[in-house]
DNA sequence: ACCAAATGGTACTAAATTGGTTCTAATTAG
DNA sequence: CTAATTAGAACCAATTTAGTACCATTTGGT
């Protein structure tokens, strides 16, 4: 469909929401309850994240997870590849070799990897820090209801409430 | 996924199969028998290709496919928005408004809209004749039997026989 | 030492999507 | 009139994805 799955889409949220205090450590289940996800899939993403290296896990009783690095240093691309299937790449022929007998001269197999390095560098030229920086003033006057009952965090997403 | 669907894939190659010989009329049948692909399933990939315009059918006995425009005038960003879902969007959320209570101060939605946006440019930027255009010699000395058997195409990719 | 609160990992189930087929109608050349 | 061909809708099967459940492991606090 053209799409990032569900998964990559909560982990930009997760990633986000952890990066406007990039030094505290957050519980699964703090991250849930802030953009109203349910809890153990906000704990699927963590942990692919965290096998990714893109966070820190720390386990235990007050354990939780951190970014592992700055948000100028987390890129789009980084969530991309830890929760999209891999190897990157917009058709199937053009992320794996191997598939087709004219590869070599084929220019349609060329030309699709040629676009999935675009869109590639632009997942990577956007920072989690990007993210974060408001820059555009938010001028709804009275939010709904519904929106104000989350006001916890800064960026909520109208997703099943599960 | 962020992959295009089988079927977005199957028109590019219908779609650079009949680029070949620009002015020329395809059937079904035979763009289907060229590519080896299914004949129902290139059917369904050439009648979309056709509500939106890409391609002109004719219809009755001797009917067939033509490009409607020149090689030079389709993008894949063409193909792309002809079977792919609408509207454009790497994210259900940037795609479309209205999801989110938050829309005009969240950055994450205009982050994944700029990056659909350099996407989509990307698409746009090849056109069907570069797909055609063959530029780089194809060094391969003795294809494989099974190439060797699809030789009346230009480019044959291994997919399911059917 | 024990318990409670966390994460780690695997596996499962249900829902959604996609791919491909089938069937019938409409069109046109011969 | 018939054969060849496209148009369109509906359908079925296979795959993929989302979400859940379960159990193991780790660790802080009492």
């Amino acid at each position: 469909m053209l799409r990032i799955s569900k998964l990559t889409d909560y982990g930009t949220l997760v990633m986000t929401h952890m990066a406007v205090f990039p030094d505290r450590q957050y519980s699964a289940n703090e991250i849930a309850t802030a953009l109203s996800l349910g809890v153990p899939t906000v704990s699927k993403v963590l942990k692919a994240l965290t096998r990714h290296g893109l966070v820190t896990s720390i386990r235990g009783s007050r354990g939780g997870y951190a970014l592992s690095r700055l948000p100028e240093q987390i890129t789009i691309a980084d969530i991309v590849d830890a929760l999209e299937d891999q190897p990157f790449g917009l058709t199937e022929c053009s992320a794996t070799a191997g598939l087709c007998n004219y590869e070599d001269g084929c220019l349609i197999r060329t030309n699709w990897q040629r676009i999935s390095q675009i869109v590639r560098h632009a997942l990577e030229e956007v920072r989690l820090a990007d993210m974060v920086r408001r820059n555009v003033p938010n001028r709804k006057i009275a939010p709904p209801l519904e929106a104000r009952a989350m006001k916890g965090s800064p960026m909520v997403v109208k997703r099943p409430a599960q």
